[in-house]
Formats: C-alpha cells, sequence, structure tokens
DNA sequence: AAAATATTTGCAATCGATTGTAAAATTATT
DNA sequence: AATAATTTTACAATCGATTGCAAATATTTT
C-alpha cells in the first residue's frame, strides 16, 4: 500500500557503495568514475529512483524556485508574462510557482509567508491594486531573497524593475486622439497609488499641454478598470453633455465597457467618440469597432525581469539593482481611425 | 550580508528549552504548557521566525501541496478552474503549484517528474491535445499519490475524474441550430483522442439524428481549434459552396475565428450562417454578433476535482474514485437566434 | 508525607541528500 | 619495487523540523 519510493541509500545498498557516492554520481561530479557514474545510473533508473528535492533543497537551503506574484493570471498580459518567465526560467534550470493575489493585499502578504517559508530563491512581483507599501515584501530583503519588480512596482524601494514606458505610451495614444481630431478627451484612470497609473495619468495631462488643449480634472475618471466601471463611467460621459469627443482609457476592459454603453446608447464609434485602451488584450481586437491599444510586450517583460533576477541568483545578490524601460508599441485600430 | 534565517534551535537557545519543546509549542502541541506557548510564539514574532518548510516536510515526507497540471493558464475556462481549486485548497490549509503543459506532451512528462520530485501531495490534472496514454501519469499511481482529473481525462483509468456533459451541451447546442432553422451544419472538431472532443463530436451527430438531418462526416473538421484553424476552415466551408447554414465548434476560439472570416466575407451570422461555441470566453460576449455558447463553470469543476482529491488525500486514497459530471448550460446569444 | 498518576520537557533518532575530509585504491615517478 | 602523487571512494556531519520514548516535574491519591 505505502509504496515508499526509493533513496540513494536503496541504490547505494544495491551495488554495495556508499551514498555519498550514489549522490556525486547521480549529480555528474567528477570526483566519480565514468564506470562508477553508469553503474549507478543505470540502477537508478531500474528502481524508478526520483531525486527528493525536499531533502536535496533542504541540504542546499535553497528550492531552485522562483516565486511569481501577479494580481490574477486571467490577464492576457500577465499570462503573457508568465510565459516569458517560464522560458528564462527554464533554460536556466530553475522551476516557478505562481501566485495570484486578486488584486487583495491580504493574499499578497498570505503569499509572502508562504513564499518565505518554502524558501523560494528569488521573486518576481507584479503588485495588486490595494498594495501601497512595501512593508510586507521587506521580509525579502530581511531574508535576502532577491525581488524584482515588473509592471507594477513600488516607488522608493531598492529593487530591480522591468517596467514599460506607460507615460510615453499614453502620452502617444492621446496624441493619436488629438492627431485624430478629438477636442475634448476623457481619462479612464486607474488606483492612483500605483505608478503606472499616474505615469499614465500624466502621459496624458503632458499630451493635451503639447497640444494645446487646457486639462479639465473633470474629465479624470478613477475607478478600479473593471468593464462595468467602463460602462457606468461612459454612461456619466454621455449624460454630462460634455461633448466629450475622445476616451484614453488605462486598461482595455474598461474602454471596453465603455464602448459597449456607447455603442448602446447609438454614439459612433470613432466618428463621436474615438476610444483608446491599454494592454492589447485579445478581446480588443475582436470588439467592433477593433480597440486601438497599446501593447506591452508581457512575453519580453516577463522574460526580462526572470533574467535579472537569475542573474543577481548567480551572483549571490551582489549586483547592482536596475531599472529596465520597455517601450510599448500603439496598435492604431477602428476604434480611432477616423 | 548572509543573514541566516532563524530556526527553532535559536528560539530554543534563548528560552533555555529544548528544540523539540519549540516545535511542539509552534505546533500548538497538547503536550506543551500555554505558558510556554506564549513564551516561545513571543520570542518567535520577535526574532522574526518562519517555519521551514522543506526541513518540516522532509521530516513529513509530504509538501502540503497540490500540483495542479492545466494546458494553458490564459484560457479563461482554466484560469476560472484555478480559481476554483485554490478556494478549495486554501481553505483545507493545502498550497497549490500551478504548471502548463501548453498543450505539450514533453512538457506534461517534465511537469510529472519535476511533482514527484518536488513530493506534492496530490495532482489535478487536464491533460494537453497530445496525450493519448497514461503512461507518464502512471507514475503518481506507484508513488502513491492520488491524482483527479478535470475536464480533459484520459480513458481506460482508475482515477476520479470531474467532467462536464461535453455530449449533452454539444447535442443542446446542435438541437439549438436545428430549432432555428438550420439544415446543414457542420461541427468545428479538435483532436480525436480526447474524450471531451469526441463527446462533443457524438452529441453532435445524435441531435442530427434526432431530427432526421442525415450525417455527412464531410461536414466534420477536425483541427486544433485555434483561432487561425476556424478562420481557415471557414474560408473552406465558404468555398464548398455546400449551402452549410450552420456551424457548431468545439471551442469558441475557433467559432471566432470563423466568424471573422464569415463576416469578411459578407456573410451574415446568424442569418446566412449560424455559429455556436463552446466554454463561454469573455470574447465571445464582446464579438458581434455576440456568440452563442456553452457555459461550463470551471470555478466548480475547480471546486469539486480539488474538494475531491482533498478528500482522498484525508482518507490515505482509502477512498473509491468517482466520476462527477456537471451538467452545462447553453447560452443563446445573437449568433443563433433568429 | 509517601506513593501513584499525570503532565511537561529533554534526548536522540529520523527524513534524504549533500559535502568536507580522511582513507583507500590507482597511477605515476624515481 | 618502493615511494610519491593522484584519483576514487567512504565516513560522518549537516540542513531544520518532527516525534517516540525516557526523564523530570507537577498533581493527585491514599
Amino acid at each position: 500500500m505505502k509504496k515508499s519510493k526509493p533513496t540513494i541509500h536503496e541504490i547505494a545498498k544495491l551495488l554495495n557503495i556508499d551514498s555519498s557516492t550514489v549522490s556525486r554520481a547521480l549529480n555528474d561530479s567528477k570526483l566519480v568514475t565514468q564506470k562508477t557514474k553508469d553503474k549507478v545510473l543505470k540502477k537508478a533508473k531500474e528502481i524508478g529512483y526520483q531525486r527528493n528535492m525536499l531533502a536535496s533543497n533542504l541540504r542546499k537551503s535553497k528550492s531552485n524556485t522562483i516565486g511569481v506574484i501577479v494580481p490574477r493570471i486571467s490577464r492576457h498580459f500577465f499570462s503573457s508574462t508568465i510565459a516569458g518567465i517560464e522560458e528564462a526560467a527554464y533554460t536556466h534550470g530553475y522551476n516557478v510557482v505562481i501566485a495570484q493575489s486578486m488584486e487583495k493585499l491580504e493574499r499578497e502578504k498570505r503569499i509572502v509567508g508562504n513564499f518565505i517559508s518554502n524558501r523560494v530563491d528569488g521573486v518576481l512581483v507584479s503588485v495588486s491594486m490595494e498594495t501601497v507599501s512595501a512593508e510586507h515584501l521587506e521580509r525579502f530583503n530581511q531574508t535576502n531573497t532577491p525581488l524584482v519588480f515588473f509592471d507594477r512596482a513600488l516607488p522608493n524601494v531598492n529593487n530591480s524593475k522591468v517596467l514599460i514606458d506607460d507615460y510615453q505610451a499614453s502620452l502617444q495614444a492621446t496624441e493619436h486622439l488629438i492627431e485624430m481630431g478629438c477636442k475634448k478627451i476623457a481619462h479612464l484612470s486607474g488606483p492612483k497609488n500605483l505608478a503606472i497609473y499616474k505615469n499614465r495619468l500624466k502621459g496624458y495631462k503632458d499630451a493635451l499641454k503639447l497640444n494645446d488643449i487646457p486639462f479639465d480634472s473633470k474629465l479624470v475618471f478613477a475607478s478600479a478598470l473593471h468593464q462595468e466601471d467602463g460602462y457606468r463611467l461612459a454612461d456619466d460621459i454621455i449624460k454630462s453633455k460634455k461633448a466629450i469627443d475622445g476616451i484614453v482609457s488605462a486598461n482595455d476592459l474598461a474602454a471596453i465597457g465603455a464602448m459597449k454603453k456607447l455603442k448602446e446608447s447609438k454614439v459612433r464609434i470613432p466618428e463621436d467618440i474615438a476610444v483608446v485602451g491599454f494592454s492589447n488584450e485579445p478581446m480588443s481586437a475582436v470588439i467592433e469597432p477593433a480597440l486601438s491599444t497599446v501593447d506591452q510586450s508581457g512575453y519580453d517583460i516577463g522574460k526580462i525581469a526572470c533574467n535579472l533576477l537569475i542573474d543577481s541568483l548567480k551572483n549571490d545578490g551582489a549586483i547592482a539593482t536596475k531599472t529596465v524601460t520597455l517601450s510599448p508599441t500603439l496598435i492604431k485600430r477602428a476604434s480611432t481611425l477616423r
């Protein structure tokens, strides 16, 4: 019933050698003859040996694992990011553990404790919308666990970060609307504690300034950027009678929600109101009119962040922290082309 | 620099008691006085102690972790599933490790080895499209690791399974098209090694039979069900001049690809060709016309599967395997309503 | 108050793999 | 062939927490 798994000691006994030799053989150490290695490998396969990583990791006091904290994996951006992370991790022999905060600080804290208990070697973090301080993440620094932020980083922390140039992207997106003739542009913004949303807001503002359009704080609508938020806010926009003719949304979901309401209200897109989103969710290519948006190349972000982390891991943290900023691409589609 | 993490021995030394007492205190054993427990807990917090799960797990030779293998997390169905799994796991104190096979058998095999090495207590599996035999999964049975399949199961294995009634759903979807007046209905099918696709095909066939519509194998198009496949196959359908007036797709992505081609070719949906998908991806509500589809309640599947697994874990595998089949819901939208 | 019982605590082995160092076996040198 | 140098293998400690059992302490019973 309880078939206990074979250990190196079994192999050692069967071959009449010491378990330490078996261990070294399995690890392809140069301290062991090829002949012995062959014997060991053969026997290991024969009895179906599988290294107990718990024991190995305990002894080496590292888990060979990279922990990843993301708000939620169902967002296309984050699942692309994870694909990039896995790619980089696997080519360097690391495993990846993914955890979702579901945008809740509470869950994020729990994950941190968990990762520390399980001795992940390093962490990649994109914080939740509720996260305002790095207090709970400090524990990683205390335990000497390198941490790299990606996309959603916290300010005033001494960690490497891989970001996209949200400011530039948002500025471009807004200027694109202006080029298309929009004069009164609203902005759907996210929680202002997150730098990415602050930067997107700033890009929007500066684009207006550069084009001599007065900024009106009443045209900035903050929310959690759910689809329903966009829907609701579009309703506000329509009812406001402010002659708004363009919407720059800080994500695609809210933009899509807004489009839904606009279409229901027979507001023509882009003729009456042009809409641009952010993140290039697959949905945005499918909706009609197709939504212009900013592609964040999540795969690259993940890969780069993971490589940064691995560098720091291989150098025992003796590496300067750095910030990599990628340039996103504005994808122009029917929702803005007029 | 290398701040080593505190252990129970540190705590023991500081309090002048034995580490075994500390261990018991931290585990809230009834063999320890409340007074001692308080002392230990206080000191533990004071020095920032965090249990080393590697050591704990090694000693107990279990990891308190449930491994999950899914084809890819970016599919809405699977990310809902994972949400359900995490919910069930966390309420029972288990951790969850997610791994994506990316529909590749090779990766699936690698993950299996990995899970065994890391001594996951149990596994939840939805196999890749390439998986035809359970050979590699047999290793879990050999090592006494309970396994529960969900959604994509393998035939002829003695494991619990949580499935949806694909046959019934597909039959319903097809009959719905027939009710809408479709006479010549095509089916976009998936890899025939997977039971879910076989059942969906069978449901389609039987719906025709029940309604005295002759089955024509030339109207069944098999593919990997990517969006591009749908796009390509729709083209074939149009060019075939077979007067096809309905499409039952085995997933939403292919249905959406097909719709794209149909719309480009000025084929009206649903007037000329009605389309129904499968899985209720968020995209399907956004596309125009909105895509009728089958909702699989992924969250429930995940939760039920995980609870089954936990039952078996708590009873040391001494529990009969069972198959739970959920009834999915057909969501009727504009792509079929005429 | 002594004996018997019950409650706490400490000792030491254990989980399985790794690794520094010593011992043994092999090869090279004179 | 004897010694030195080198390679290969074995011994034993270690990683940190857990746990059966014995020892010590506290409580109850007579």
